[in-house]
RNA sequence: GCGCCUGUAGCUCAGCGGACAGAGCGGCGGCCUUCUAAGCCGCGGGUCGGAGGUUCGAAUCCUCCCAGGCGCACCA
């Protein structure tokens, strides 16, 4: 896979340049197609004036055949304009493995995501939590990753007990027990005649596959606590307080952990969480992500000092938070709660606005951002989700393409306004995809994608395509719009149709 | 008290070292005999929480302050 027309360009300036060039493209038009700030950047160690530079730059810039146009301006930036010849055929690369990326160390990476306790149905936190973590893994992947899916099942702790004693208690008429679960779905698992925690898992599995997140291995706490009296012998311990203590606060975290319960023997969390970080680095994962909310960020020394007291290198531990999604009702903002029942739950909100504008929606806004949903405005506001701004534009080309019989190709002399815009938003996508992937930020994808949309509608609305003198060029055009847009769908789960 | 995250247009949010700070929603006004009007165009709207600092250049980096969210269990 070689790199996209616009690297190459840069590349070749970097040459020109002697020094990396990063190319921008500049929001005022007056300002080229694409410009640089090297010699800004480099003035300072050539002890030259920028302007200087940059004046020499553009002279060697102008003579590349892709180039058009150089022009100093500002304080020594270097604007360029490329010919309509680079552009049509950079349009020519974009095809299925578009923006596909070949790492230099191709990584073993596994996310695990979710890992709800099966004590409910999965609340829109948990959601949060899947379409962040899928759209990530879904971008690492892309990025030329191999990438597997993991959920862990917490069904043997504390948690899951309370919840089966509460909709037992319901069953018998009885209130639940202190610090239980409440709620409606309580009251319905309680008239069907099931194991309330074993209807779960099913339910969860079944909830993850209609969000379109296809996990490849199910983990269940069982498998991992079996493995925690291997690891224990293992770990930097001592004795104190009447229960043994990892010593993790020489590992980077902020105070020991305690990995026995004193008053019954049995294994705190921390335990099984050491087991789970052998389990997981013994697979032979190069990394491990997990993907965990605001609430559990106290996690990450934990994990990594785990890691590092088991001889494992703490980086191959990455882990990811996002804010939590809060409720609001009547203007007051709660925290989700399962157990109170203050819940809106996945299936509530996939029945209000589906799956595609749901998993938009939640992750369309950066993961370091509060996501707030008002459960009485949550249906309206999201009709006006730019998600099907995104895929109308999706859709309309599928409508020019069943209308077409031409062939695809070809390369005018002059383009317009609207197709350069268009052509150079599209070359974009590698790039917007690989910074993604590397700042595990998948809210650039539907960010950049409504831009994509906004171009393509200007150029619909301004020019045709069937009939059209280019034709065959804009079929192409068109055609490359369509395949950025799925790839950008795609990537976050949510469905490219053919029609709206 | 300590740690992590956040504070940008009326609202919801992008932008995270570059050229006059952007989008959606909301408001007002235009545009369908032509490939889907779930669209396009125009107008209005901002001391980028505050104060210092670094830099040729700061919404973006550093320090402090203010405000909000989340943590700091022998719960998960």
């Amino acid at each position: 896979m070689r790199a996209s027309a616009p690297a190459r360009l840069a590349a070749r300036l970097s040459d020109l340049a002697g020094a990396p060039v990063v190319l921008e493209r500049p929001s005022d038009p007056a300002h080229g197609d694409y410009a640089t700030n090297v010699a800004l950047r480099t003035a300072p160690q050539h002890r030259r004036p920028p302007k200087e530079l940059a004046a020499e730059l553009a002279e060697r810039a102008a003579a590349l055949e892709e180039v058009e146009r150089a022009e100093v301006a500002g304080p020594g930036f270097l604007n360029l304009w490329v010919t309509p010849a680079w552009l049509a055929e950079a349009l020519g690369e974009i095809g299925p493995d578009y923006g596909a990326g070949t790492p230099e160390r191709r990584q073993k990476i596994q996310v695990e995501l979710i890992s709800a306790n099966p004590a409910g149905p999965l609340t829109v936190g948990s959601a949060r939590n899947g379409a962040y973590g899928d759209s990530v893994a879904r971008l690492l992947s892309h990025a030329g990753h191999e990438v597997e899916r993991e959920y862990y099942f917490n069904d043997a702790g504390r948690q899951v007990e309370l919840f089966r004693a509460s909709v037992e208690a319901r069953r018998r008429g009885e209130e639940p027990p202190e610090g239980g679960y409440q709620g409606e779905y309580i009251n319905e698992l309680a008239a069907r005649d099931v194991d309330p925690v074993q209807y779960m898992l099913g339910e969860i599995r079944r909830e993850v596959a209609e969000f379109r997140i296809a996990i490849d291995s199910w983990r269940h706490q069982g498998e991992i606590e079996q493995e925690v009296a291997g690891v224990l012998p293992k770990l930097d311990s001592y004795e104190a307080a009447g229960t043994t203590w990892a010593r993790t606060s020489e590992y980077g975290d902020d105070k020991d952990r305690p990995l026995i319960r004193s008053e019954d023997g049995s294994y705190l969390y921390f335990a099984a969480d050491v087991a789970y970080v052998r389990d997981k680095l013994e697979r032979g994962f190069d990394r491990a992500i997990y993907v965990l909310g605001a609430d559990h960020h106290g996690y990450v020394g934990r994990l990594k000092a785990a890691a590092a007291m088991l001889g494992y290198d703490p980086e191959r531990i990455e882990v990811l938070i996002y804010q939590l999604v809060h409720i609001v009702e009547g203007g007051q903002t709660k925290k989700i709660s399962k157990r109170r029942g203050d819940v809106v739950f996945l299936h509530e909100l996939i029945d209000k606005i589906g799956v595609d504008a749901t998993r938009w929606y939640l992750v369309s806004r950066g993961h370091d951002q509060p996501i707030d949903i008002d459960v009485d405005l949550a249906a309206e506001r999201t009709q006006k989700n730019p998600v099907y701004y995104v895929q109308y534009a999706h859709a309309r080309i599928a409508g020019i393409l069943r209308n077409a019989e031409g062939e695809h190709g070809g390369t005018p002399s002059e383009l317009e306004k609207e197709e350069r815009d268009l052509i150079k938003r599209l070359l974009e996508f590698p790039g917007v995809a690989a910074e993604a992937a590397e700042r595990r930020a998948p809210h650039a994808i539907p960010i950049y994608a409504i831009r994509v949309a906004d171009d393509f509608h200007r150029f619909y609305h301004e020019h045709r395509v069937v009939g059209s003198e280019t034709e065959a060029f804009r079929l192409a055009l068109v055609r490359a719009t369509q395949s950025v847009i799925a790839h950008c769908l795609d990537l976050i789960g949510v469905a490219a149709p053919e029609r709206m």
